[in-house]
DNA sequence: ACAAAATGTTGACACTGTCAACACTAAAAG
DNA sequence: CTTTTAGTGTTGACAGTGTCAACATTTTGT
């Protein structure tokens, strides 16, 4: 087992290759795109021989699966800050959790990328949930969803939201919060879509998913200052 | 090399190789996946050599570029198709549109996942706009969304759809479909989505967007049989 | 008819992912 | 302590890839 000794720097065995390899993958992508990763300029960016990642990893796939994992917690862990440092009321944390999807994806472009990559996947139809060559992936993208759910749901219980299919409508707002981000992406960071435009574009979502009778309990307006 | 005597084309010269390399080249990603498509499979499958495509295309990427183009050609036609298709007020045309943008991805994954690949992409930031190596596939995207965008003025025009920012409104409208079509090749089309749900999906958008006064001058109901 | 352009083929090269064999180090066994 | 052993990094090699130069064949222009 690999002790982590204090200030020893080791020369030979690096100490933690493994997380280093993943950043490593991450800033080449960052600089010159998903397409130009290879095994050997990651080697060679973390001073390292070209074939050193298999000792960590059984292929480049399972690296980019890594990659990807690692992109899914860090996620998740963002949006849970991102909706604590919120009201509780439930606008303010669908609010809050689009706004930390969409600047997850603008700020972690390489993982964002990695995570959603579809020409890693074989064709979508043939494997029905993940009985080929699916990475580990699938459980941290699932506890992902899982979060939004729950919010979803919470919307629901206070009146929010309209009633019935939880599962639909997480699935609705994700959908929208997913293109908004690949739009925003598109756009570009420096195009014609700031702050504002995003926030109204989850308000429109708001609205969308917002239950069609009175009111109700809840739907106390901001104050404006 | 066989004496083309009958009704067959040309033997040496293919006639018409470019259409026939674009065609293979789907076929081959439809099977195996977008990753596994190389020159030599394209040329072994419409049986020619592994650098004919040279004389078509300027590299793999053109290519893709090429792919991506016809692409989006053929997905203006559908959307074009299925809205002509369809009566002429706003909530039909809007509902047919993101109908048939779902099932274009649906029928042509091939297709869909080549034009919307990232991974043939740099980093989003650096090429503001496509001053770096973009292909010709800007002007048919910039097309189709031009398309989409009418049909949300239209909707302003008679009242359906708030007034303002139009590009935001198709932006959003946009986001939203493509988002719902991402998620219908995630799960599947045996999934648990059927044309039910998507229907209610692309009513959640209606509502979105609608405009928050009253009816208005043209919100009247279908008749029902 | 004949030259030029267009189109398809073969050979070669640099580069990639991957594996086997080897080298070095750190931890466990004696 | 020494010795073994598993863990970690390196080099060599191989098949497969995109791409170009040179060559072969067909079509087209005059």
């Amino acid at each position: 087992m690999p002790r982590p000794h204090p200030a020893k720097r080791a020369a030979y065995h690096h100490g933690n290759l493994r997380e280093v390899l993943v950043e490593t993958s991450l800033k080449v992508i960052e600089k010159h795109g998903i397409g130009a990763l290879t095994l050997r300029e990651i080697g060679a960016q973390a001073g390292v021989s070209r074939t050193a990642a298999y000792r960590h990893f059984a292929s480049k796939e399972d690296l980019l699966c890594a990659i990807s994992e690692a992109g899914f917690a860090l996620f998740r862990s963002e949006m849970a800050a991102s909706m604590a440092a919120v009201p509780a009321d439930f606008p303010s944390r669908l609010r809050a959790m689009a706004v930390a999807y969409v600047r997850f994806a603008l700020r972690h472009q390489a993982r964002f990328a990695v995570m959603f990559d579809v020409t890693r996947r074989p064709p979508i139809p043939p494997p029905q949930v993940a009985p080929q060559v699916e990475c580990v992936t699938q459980p941290e993208g699932d506890l992902a969803f899982a979060q939004l759910e729950g919010v979803v749901r919470e919307g629901q219980e206070k009146g929010y939201v309209r009633a019935g299919e939880t599962t639909l409508l997480a699935h609705v707002v994700w959908a929208h919060i997913h293109g908004v981000s690949l739009l925003r992406l598109a756009v570009g960071p420096s195009g014609d879509m700031d702050e504002d435009l995003l926030s109204r574009m989850t308000d429109l979502l708001l609205k969308g998913v917002a239950r069609p009778k009175e009111p109700g309990p809840a739907p106390r307006k901001r104050k404006k200052p």
